[in-house]
RNA sequence: GGGGAGAUUCCCGAGUGGUCAAAGGGAACAGACUGUAAAUCUGUCGCCGUACGGCUUCGAAGGUUCGAAUCCUUCUCUCCCCA
């Protein structure tokens, strides 16, 4: 997707600049302003400016997260600028949007530390070289209370409160912070300062990016085009993608991990994330889910393919292809995978002296649970009644919880569900 | 300043003196099946113990009681109402 050369800007024809960008968009305000700021630039050769603020508190960022930063990719992607802007003042005052606690407050050091595992992370999705990274107390810190209090005269409460949030707990006697009015604010006045044409956000931006977008020509600034990504379901496939469900890929997982975890998704929620996490064309991935429908199409090639999309844009396509192979090799042939850990036996609370005489004994809960297996010893009892567990392909019977070492073999393959695996050796 | 609601096992959410390791749902895990770690079905899902069982949990600390997640006191936190 070149996009031309640093001197002279080029851009792909409007037409196809919008459709590409209008890729699994919720809101777009509006579609006639975007298509007027981007003929306009493709006549200047001037490239549409386009703001994302994102919270300093640095996230392990997720699938869920690379939603909006691959909107961003797809405006680079057309050659346009974008300031992916840390909202390190803003973080001060606490984003209302979801979450009650406040946040902790965070040090300078600390903004500098965050922005760097952004950098890290969001990098692998954007293009360095096309991103800017500003932070706003750079001009919130310079605006005292005196600009502040101005800056909130050029909005009404009665704006505000049109805000979902802000009037399901007005009318339901919840309590609203004033500082809570301020962030919006705060967060528009950004996007007057930075001049931007383009604010992006996830749906649950809307509000404050609409501020931006009213506030704006009260400072003779043409409104900012508004556009939202939506939330991403989980893995699970029903719940929002979050740290605290559980349910996420995180885009610093191992390769194999990401291309597992792909491949347990079901097969309906196959396509919102080819939509949302990839950069194939809404027409490319309608034509797939038909062919899908109509048989032609396996559902695991179609996933098998995701998930090789989704690894090699992490991780780089050798990586990617060495996932795929691996998980072939496990779930489709049912091998061994390519490393398995080891364990060396040694005298411990994993081996111990047997009764009557029998030598050395391990006992199986105890060295499943020691060895990460399973989570507890409890645990790895249930999974023994459950056969779960086999020995060199045979399946351990529950009643077998003790194994004599002398008879084990060196670099036995122990085999717990489908997934987990240990070679024993002996020391 | 005054009044009220609430904090339950990973998440949501029942439970108001014993039958509670605590309903139900979700997630997770296992087995069967398969097209894959999809779907579906079945089972498991605090810890320790082969087992009978034992131990530790229901915001925190005390207390009442033969016995408490459930009652009382204090504390911490969240929220609401009236000033």
């Amino acid at each position: 997707m070149g996009a031309g050369s640093e001197k002279k800007k080029e851009f792909p024809p409007v037409d196809e600049q919008l459709t590409y960008l209008k890729k699994g968009i919720v809101d777009l305000l509006t579609e006639g302003e975007l298509r007027e700021r981007l003929q306009a630039s493709r006549r200047s050769g001037r490239p549409l400016r386009v703001k994302v603020g994102f919270d300093p508190s640095a996230p392990d960022i997720h699938l869920g997260h690379t939603v909006l930063l691959r909107k961003m990719k797809h405006f680079q992607d057309m050659g346009h600028e974008v300031i992916f802007l840390i909202g390190d003042f803003t973080g001060l005052i606490g984003d209302p949007t979801g979450r009650s606690r406040t946040r902790p407050q965070l040090t300078r050091q600390e903004v500098l530390a965050n922005a760097e595992t952004y950098k890290e992370q969001a990098f692998r999705i954007l293009s360095a070289a096309k991103t800017t990274i500003r932070f706003n107390s750079e001009w919130l810190g310079k605006l005292g209370a005196e600009g502040f209090i101005r800056l909130a005269a050029r909005y009404n409460v009665a704006r505000m409160l049109e805000r979902r949030d802000f009037r399901t707990r007005y009318e339901a006697g919840e309590s609203i912070r004033m500082h809570e009015f301020l962030y919006p604010l705060a967060q528009a006045y950004d996007s007057v300062e930075l001049r931007v044409d383009v604010e992006l956000g996830g749906t649950d931006q809307l509000f404050n990016l609409n501020v931006g977008r009213d506030i704006m020509p009260s400072y003779k600034l043409p409104p900012q085009v508004v556009m939202t990504t939506p939330l991403l379901e989980g893995i699970d496939g029903s719940e929002k993608m979050s740290k605290s469900m559980g349910n996420t890929i995180g885009i610093s997982e191992s390769p194999g991990e990401i291309f597992g975890k792909v491949m347990s998704i079901s097969d309906g929620l196959m396509w919102r994330y080819y939509l949302l996490c990839t950069d194939f064309s809404q027409a490319a991935i309608e034509t797939m889910q038909e062919e899908a429908g109509k048989g032609t199409l396996h559902p695991r090639d179609a996933k098998i393919r995701l998930a090789r999309e989704l690894v090699s844009g992490f991780h780089g396509e050798v990586a990617a292809r060495a996932a795929e192979e691996e998980f072939q090799r496990i779930f489709s042939r049912g091998e061994v995978p390519e490393e398995v850990p080891e364990i060396c036996l040694a005298e411990g609370p994993v081996l111990e002296p047997g009764e009557g005489g029998r030598g050395w004994v391990i006992h199986l809960p105890v060295l499943l649970a020691a060895e990460g297996l399973a989570a507890s010893r409890s645990a790895a009892r249930r999974l023994l009644a459950q056969g779960a567990v086999y020995l060199d392909g045979t399946r351990v019977q529950e009643e077998h919880l003790e194994m004599e070492a002398g008879r084990l073999q060196d670099g036995a393959l122990l085999k717990v569900g489908k997934r987990r695996y240990l070679r024993i050796r002996k020391a």
